[in-house]
DNA sequence: GTTGAGCGTT
């Protein structure tokens, strides 16, 4: 049953529409003043959020955008979901939650983003190398290949070295 | 500089 004073409508199903769009997957190197140069194409933005972790300072990964008119707001969910920005392809829907959570002075009360002991939720301990391992065999965590964001990833990075000895025209010598 | 999924704590 859900509470009376709930701050979201709808379900994360079935989303109802709003103002309010919800932006996942986002690069954490996309900015809102990027997010409003694209969403505003859809109609007045009033108000780009992107969620940063408070610990490092860092984007989440997702963010909200409001609209002045709710019907703007649904040509940008359309014309935007699947849109890729900085290599990273976008899932927009109405958000859930229509606003932040009221701040609650003294301990924090929200769901932690990594678990207490300092292990990430993928078994690794913090600071652990990523190489080794995986040679163990037997539930090593690297025993499967790079997952294909991270290839991806790799991929575009050595597509985009400014400079290489080999292939300036000059040779290494 | 970016892994994995993610609905927000000014």
């Amino acid at each position: 049953p859900m509470s009376s004073r709930r701050r979201h409508i709808g379900s994360r199903e079935n989303p109802q529409p709003s103002r309010c769009l919800g932006i996942f997957g986002l690069s954490i190197y996309t900015t809102e003043q990027q997010l409003h140069h694209i969403m505003s194409k859809y109609g007045p933005v009033e108000r780009v959020q992107v969620v940063i972790d408070a610990k490092t300072g860092r984007s989440r990964g997702f963010s909200f955008v409001y609209f002045e008119n709710a019907e703007d707001a649904k040509v940008a969910k359309e014309q935007c979901t699947g849109m890729e920005i900085d290599g990273r392809r976008i899932r927009v829907d109405f958000s859930i939650t229509q606003r932040a959570h009221t701040p609650t002075p003294g301990i924090y009360m929200g769901k932690p983003t990594y678990l207490t002991d300092g292990r990430s939720q993928w078994g690794r301990q913090k600071g652990e190398n990523n190489y080794y391992g995986g040679y163990r065999g037997g539930g090593g965590y690297r025993e499967r290949s790079p997952s294909p964001y991270y290839r991806r990833r790799r991929y575009e990075r050595s597509r985009s070295r400014s400079y290489s000895p080999r292939f300036d025209g000059r040779g290494i010598g």
